[in-house]
DNA sequence: CGTCTTTTTGACCATTTTCAATCAGTGTGG
DNA sequence: CCACACTGATTGAAAATGGTCAAAAAGACG
């Protein structure tokens, strides 16, 4: 839960998402309501815990700035990861919906999240119907990305998930503004990929390795260079995301 | 898409789901507005397919009465099971929100499902903000069961797996009256079994034949028998689920 | 009954895990 | 600036969970 409010909070009216192509921009009406409803700002360090799991929160959150995971940890010390979180993602909402966390929020780099007070959420739905429909969107569309990890884990083999992974995270850090091109930063260890993918991480760099050897893509500190994508992609298979400009709040 | 409408499609006013503990009752504009957005009723075999992965729907469906799976199949041939829907769970929320779906929903007993038109869904958010909230409150428990089964496939024993697989069911069955007792009738397959939990049939076969020599289950045909509950609990792990009264369309 | 699907079992195989060690990169304090 | 410590990456060898193959048994259905 480290963290402090930021000494100059974000505008909604200049907020840097909604500028960016691919999110749906605000009416009026809209960036008035969102305004109002933004509470403040939380900023975290890389490796913070936004949100525990188990616990209770009066917060919802939309990530700002930065990267964070939601994961489970089992009693034996064991981690699943079950989606990232980019910008403009909603982390939080189970809390405000079913009175607490079913999974823990970290963050992966330094992070800006806008500060919503669960309390406000109702009157969201009243007067805002379009962006309650946008919240409902955005948790649908969460469903599906984590149903497509699922579909990974049932039933490709470990070279299969790897690339998916690779090819994942790219065309969401691509579509967030955190990778400008196919070289970009990755705030994520073999480990996390790993335990996103549950396979062992000694399996995970093996693989990755060959991928290498094969000229796919070149991961060196926590900088990745996707060398061929559409090889990636073939490896990977269906990677299907919603086509409409994205909602946030 | 085989299935036809019903002769006597049900009156939401004596909708057999709002009796059950556990479903959270609708107020009488609640009422009033479902009824007319509701738009005809679909009734369908076993083993029907109700809606087809990358196809659009002009429809969203809430399970009336049975049991259905959400599965994604793939080229090879294989299929990951995503989740089961009960009574009260809503069916192709996907295709309304992002113009196709991205899985396929398949009967797995005869079925009723209540139609509603997807155009009529914006309606819902603008005149009836609480049952826009329950959609999002569906769309976030749909998300956190798949995310559930996520943290399964990657981390645990086929042992476990089965395990959970079966406590959840009969959560899931029994909160939605389709399990009375410890013993039910269960429309579900060794092989479908496996494909949600990403094993193969023998396997899961074989897993579940030692769980009933140790005298957790006994499963003849299409009944099951669970006469140890509490012991599949130990081997299942955590199983989370939402404490509150659940909405429902 | 005859056919089809599902379950069951055994034998063998292999992808992936676990264990063990080394190496590389980063940060800290003296 | 260097020794030390720590985390993450890399590699090889051994072990194992779970998969594939094959075939028979048991239901389900017309």
């Amino acid at each position: 839960m480290a963290g402090r409010t930021r000494r100059s909070p974000t505008l909604c009216g200049s907020c840097p998402l909604r500028k960016m192509p691919g999110y749906r921009p605000f009416s009026d009406t809209e960036l008035a309501f969102v305004s109002e409803f933004k509470s403040g700002e939380l900023e975290v360090q890389a490796g913070a815990t936004v949100l525990v799991d188990g616990h209770d929160s009066p917060h919802v959150f939309t990530v700002l700035e930065g990267w964070a995971v939601r994961l489970k940890e089992l009693e034996d010390g064991s981690r699943q990861i079950i989606n990232f979180a980019f910008p403009g993602d909603l982390v939080g909402l189970q809390s405000s919906l079913f009175d607490q966390m079913q999974h823990t929020v970290e963050a992966l780099t330094p992070m800006r999240l806008c500060v919503f007070e669960r309390a406000g959420l109702w009157n969201l739905y009243r007067d805002q119907p379009g962006l309650g429909f946008d919240t409902t969107w955005l948790a649908a569309r969460e469903e599906l990305f984590v149903a497509q990890h699922l579909v990974q884990l049932g039933q490709r083999t470990a070279r299969e998930r790897i690339a998916y992974t690779i090819v994942y995270i790219f065309m969401r850090a691509k579509a967030s503004g955190l990778a400008k091109s196919f070289e970009f930063d990755i705030p994520v260890t073999q480990k996390d990929m790993a335990d996103l993918m549950g396979l062992s991480a000694v399996h995970t760099n093996k693989v990755l390795k060959q991928l290498e050897r094969e000229g796919l893509l070149k991961w060196s500190r926590s900088m990745i260079n996707i060398t061929d994508l559409e090889g990636l992609r073939d490896i990977a298979g269906e990677m299907a995301e919603p086509a409409a400009a994205r909602p946030f709040l």
